[in-house]
DNA sequence: CTGAAAGCGCTTACAG
DNA sequence: CTGAAAGCGCTTACAG
């Protein structure tokens, strides 16, 4: 190897052991300045690395954490991923990323394989509900983004609730008292979780204001490309003729490629139809116009995880705690695309 | 530790040596069917799973390579993140993201200490140019993601360089061809790199045609948060009442948030302005009108960086060839944005 | 305030 | 086809 440098080297060079210099570069134990002035000399002179795998093996903590997420395409993904890396919680660790693609298989090998290396886990299931997920052996500290299963308990898994159900309901009662009754849906399965929960926001919502849910309304679309699929979803809306005067997509991708589509057939936003989507993305305060959407409060989100995550990291075994759940609240933003129609 | 089943345990249940045992991990050497079956029996028994750091200090190969970006809230960075993990080249590779948050220090820091975890590093620069980055410490083969200065060959660095310039050329080129001749710039600074070759490509067109450069027709923005900022400078944009019939943002997103402003302003998008962007990234493809930009093949570049990479890591001495080039061709996206104006 | 020795859990020659 | 031994480069008790 070019780099065989090692703390040997950097000791013999300072006329110390490697113990000190280790000190030296882990700030532990104590040292004379002078020594310490030595040593860093001779890092310095050497051009030593400290090998990171060495330190792994001996020591057990790699100050690392995996970030397990399906789809950095999906602007509400690659948002929260940022927001973890830029957490003040975050502060002193490196994150490392995994994208799954959205993919069962490369979930679950992402999940089993990749532990070892990081001191813990956040998972942001997709394809895997809890049936698939729960059996994987956990090694390390994990947060999970999603609605606790009751056997997440004694496994000693922590839980970021995100209010999917209470911001739908939100929404949709803001659609509703804004006189739209006729209130379609194109809804992604967003894993396995949060696409039923919204439904559910959705029907609690009509149910509260007495109106009947009519499921010729309701759109499903596969989620591989949530933007061609929101294209897709709103055409086939259109064709099927049914009449609606409000259309809530589960999602602020699809919500923006429905508008597209809405603008281009001469649908007027909003005055034929009130559009409001579903997470809050960037593009979404910048579409045209502006949407009508859910704030899951991502930055909460991201910081929940990572507090729940070293609380338990800290601990001498991280399986002495139960497994808790941290709900997050949300922020209806109400913006142009579901305003009251005007007289044109 | 709760778990201390190591490669010797599993050996000794298995009763063969911890060579045979690495042997069918790994599937090296040779080993019967019948001693296969009884170490992968023990490895499931023993819930066995190997600790990647003795294999990484020892073998000296992570199979990992580190990606560096500045920031996966741009959504140009999070679909090449995306496209690097999903590349076909990429099989076989964990892929590990670093953001830098475009900030010079982190990016630096970033740069220097993580390099010893992974076998090869795809570095896209943003706060730092060369004269910054060149000086640091390469100690893993390295494809940079710009324009390759003079030195870089010499220390062995690859780089792929997309068609920034040609790319703004053929973009203003069309605006002009359009009949527009007054073409407003919003510049970022996207990396000390591309925001003054995209700047070149749109003096170079205009030259070529016969068009006065106008310093008054140039907004420059910070690139911190690109969303706000593209609304900033179109509202400065607007309020210095300098005539304009086209604006050509450096960035789709900067287009896609001058956009909302122009369409606010009662400006009709392409009949009063024609509007391009740059990169395009998938909200531009579905924005109302859907905007004209230039595709830089975020998959090529992908395909091209991890191709350069893996042949210099799989170099005895990684240093020992010359540092390369490639450059990525670009295609020009002509939508309605740019259309010619039509009668009202 | 500093040292000498042991050992983390693998893989790598070397041997048979 | 398989074993026994050495060693990768650190940190961790233990000692002084």
């Amino acid at each position: 190897m070019a780099h065989s440098v090692t703390m040997r080297t950097v000791a013999e060079r300072a006329e110390v052991s490697t113990k000190t210099v280790s000190n030296v570069i882990n700030g532990t134990g104590s040292y004379s300045p002078e020594t310490e002035q030595r040593v860093r000399e001779a890092i310095e002179e050497l051009g030593y690395r400290m090998n990171p795998f060495a330190r792994g093996l001996r020591s057990r903590r790699t100050d690392t954490i995996a970030l397990v997420l399906p789809n950095l395409g999906q602007p509400f993904y690659a948002e929260l991923a940022e927001q973890i890396m830029r957490a003040p919680q975050t502060q002193g660790l490196k994150v490392v990323l995994q994208s799954t693609h959205g993919d069962a298989r490369r979930e679950r090998a992402v999940l089993s394989a990749h532990q070892e290396l990081v001191d813990g886990v956040i998972y942001v299931p997709h394809a895997l509900g809890p049936d698939d997920y729960l059996p994987l052996p956990v090694t390390r500290p994990t947060v999970v983004l999603g609605e606790r299963p009751a056997d997440a308990t004694t496994l000693s898994l922590d839980y970021v609730d995100p209010a999917d159900e209470q911001g739908a309901r939100a929404v949709v009662g803001h659609l509703l008292s804004q006189g739209r009754h006729r209130i379609a849906v194109i809804g992604e399965r967003t894993g396995p979780m949060a696409g039923a929960r919204r439904l559910r926001g959705y029907r609690a919502a009509l149910a509260e204001a007495g109106v009947d849910y009519d499921d010729s309304l309701v759109i499903s679309v596969d989620d591989a490309d949530l933007w061609s699929s929101g294209v897709g979803a709103a055409t086939r809306l259109l064709r099927t003729r049914v009449r609606f005067d409000a259309l809530f997509c589960f999602n602020d991708v699809v919500a923006v490629a429905a508008l597209s589509v809405l603008t281009r057939s001469g649908i007027k936003v909003p005055n034929d139809v009130a559009l409001a989507g579903f997470d809050d993305i960037e593009a979404a305060r910048f579409a045209s116009p502006p949407l009508t959407t859910v704030d899951l409060r991502r930055e909460s989100i991201a910081r929940t995880a990572v507090t729940l995550l070293r609380s338990r990291m800290d601990l001498e075994n991280f399986r002495d705690l139960p497994g808790r759940s941290e709900s997050i609240g949300y922020d209806l933003r109400v913006r142009a695309s579901s305003g009251v129609p005007s007289s044109r």
